[in-house]
DNA sequence: TATAGTGACTTGCAAGATGCAAGTCACAGT
DNA sequence: ACTGTGACTTGCATCTTGCAAGTCACTATA
C-alpha cells in the first residue's frame, strides 16, 4: 500500500475528498439524483469540466457506479456503492455540525424521482 | 446571514473546510500540537505560506485561538476554542471510513508535552 | 564580540486546480 | 431540415498551492 502524503486515515480521505465539491456530488448522490443534468442543477453551479472529473474519480476509486440507461449515445446513470454508501456517517457528522454553525442553512430534501 | 454558494449546510462547512489541509492542522491540534514547528513537522509537510493562512482563517472562523507564550518577538500557542473541539465527530467518522478504505493507515498517537 | 540557531511568520514565483464559455456528438421531436 | 436534449470535452483566464528563500527579534554558544 503506497500513501500520498502520509499513513494518517485523515491524511488520505482528504486526498480523495478534500476540496470543495466531491463530497457535494456524493450529498446529491445521497439525495437521489443520479443524472448529469441533476447534478448540474445543483444551487452551487459546478462546473461541467469539474463534475466529469469528479464523477471519474469517484468512479475509479469505487465510490460510485454506473449504468447506461440509454446506447447511442450512450448516456450513464450515477449510484452510489456500498463503499459510497457508507460515508453518510461523515456527511452527517458535517450537516449537523454545519447546522448549528450556520444558522439558516438547511438541509436539503430528497429528489423525487417519476421511476420511484 | 449571507452564504457564499448556497444555505447547504454541507456547503457552508466545505467552504471553509474543503481542502486537502485546513482539517489536518485541526487534528494536529487534536493531537496536542501548538506551535507552529509543531504543525511544520507534521509529515504531510505543509508548506509555511499554507500554515499561516490557515491558522488566520481558522482564528477569523473562531475554531481556534491563540496565545502569547513570550513578548519580543511574538510567539503564539494555538488551541481549539468549543467550536472547533466540536469538529471532533466529523474527524472521528473520516478516521473510521478511513481507517477501514485504506488498510495500513493509523491514527497518530497524542503529542507528549512537556509542559503536561 | 561574533556567529549560529530558533521560531513565527512573509515574499516571490512556478505549477497545478478551478471557473467560464463554447463546442461536440448522436440522436429524438416537430 | 431545424431545434432541442444530455453527457460530456476543450481552451483559456484566474485563483490556489507548493517550494525556496528571506525577515525579525531575540537566545545560546564559542
Amino acid at each position: 500500500m503506497k500513501f500520498e502524503r502520509s499513513n494518517c486515515p485523515i491524511t488520505n480521505v482528504l486526498d480523495l475528498l478534500g476540496d470543495k465539491w466531491t463530497l457535494l456530488v456524493i450529498r446529491d448522490l445521497v439525495l437521489g439524483k443520479r443524472r448529469y443534468q441533476e447534478f448540474l442543477a445543483s444551487p452551487e453551479r459546478i462546473a461541467s469540466n469539474i463534475l466529469a472529473e469528479r464523477l471519474d474519480r469517484l468512479l475509479a476509486a469505487g465510490l460510485i457506479n454506473r449504468r447506461a440507461y440509454q446506447k447511442n449515445p450512450t448516456r450513464y446513470e450515477y449510484g452510489l456503492t456500498k463503499r459510497g454508501r457508507d460515508l453518510e456517517p461523515i456527511l452527517e457528522a458535517i450537516l449537523t455540525w454545519g447546522k448549528k454553525q450556520y444558522p439558516g442553512t438547511k438541509r436539503f430534501p430528497k429528489v423525487q424521482r417519476p421511476s420511484d
